[in-house]
DNA sequence: GGCGATTCTTTGCCAATCGAAGCATCCCCA
DNA sequence: TGGGGATGCTTCGATTGGCAAAGAATCGCC
């Protein structure tokens, strides 16, 4: 069992890097289901959020999403559909379109609350403070150790909003 | 806590997530086209390979996955037909199947060596002992965090073999 | 004025995935 | 010993996500 060479603590990181992985992207798929959406297209929404509102061209959240154009065409055509989103023609640039989030979009994303962050974000804030700090420095670093390679790694806060102070 | 907004901590820590999240993901797509498969396809072999060559029986395979049955038998259908995986009645009780790795299918395997973990084992190997010890903790904190609603979180490394010394 | 570049959509395709139904086999228990 | 229910896998049908290439509208520069 406890292995004399050093490598296994790169395996317990890779595990554990893993483990997180697999959560995480289950999270994603029970919260898209609880807003009776697909992980997908409520990536489109999230991101569209994060932009406080703002309409956004389809490049944007392709190159946002890292998917084609032509995927986020197709998944904007169903959220608009639903009446989610619209499609406005930009004035500055007619080739370009923006899309925007609707009222009924918000208030769909608005009802993925938390259930998705209530485990991580509840043992987080349950932290001492050093922890919290030393938890998001590690983060922090494994990211940029994983991102050498020149991922564009946008913020965008796809696990859903957050820093909200519900009520 | 002194700070006036400690939310902004959890901010840090959900977008490093997501940072991290995007970069595999990607890294696990530029390695499987490395090796001429998909991701999915990939991930059986890797799964095969990390149990020691042992074969596994399909309902193994898709909890390790964490996809259903049937999308279990229709990688293992391709992967057959390219002879890398091949497909054994257990003895012990004929419902059951085995799925075992061919030579062809580890040889495979073998051909998408780091690539993927390239950055984040070299980067963690030049660590501090006491770099990695923190960094281990600290990912398999956040990892028990997120699995605390009952993830199966299967150890498995889907991130390719490790701990091989690059030749 | 026109030609190449940019932005998006359309079309046709494939991979991954699921649920439900079906089949073989096993195991318990009367 | 013989059922009957559980288990393990496959088949079938359908949906989603995704791409590349071709098409259409528009822009911007020369």
């Amino acid at each position: 069992m406890s292995d004399a060479i050093p490598l296994a603590r790169t395996d317990a990181a890779l595990i554990a890097l893993r483990r997180i992985l697999r959560a995480t992207e289950q999270y994603e798929r029970e919260l898209a289901q609880a807003v009776g959406l697909t992980p997908a297209k409520l990536r489109v929404l999230q991101i569209l959020s994060a932009e406080t509102g703002r309409p956004a061209p389809p490049s944007r959240l392709a190159g946002r999403m890292g998917v084609s154009q032509a995927t986020v065409t197709a998944l904007v055509d169903q959220l608009e559909t639903r009446g989610y989103v619209l499609r406005e023609r930009s004035v500055a640039d007619r080739r370009q379109l923006l899309v925007r989030l609707t009222q009924a979009g918000a208030e769909a994303l608005a009802q993925a609350p938390d259930a998705l962050q209530q485990n991580f974000v509840q043992g987080f804030q349950a932290l001492q403070d050093w922890e919290q700090a030393m938890l998001v420095a590690s983060l922090e670093r494994v990211a940029a150790m994983l991102n050498a390679s020149g991922i564009d790694a946008s913020p965008v806060l796809t696990l859903g909003e957050i820093g909200r102070p519900r009520g």
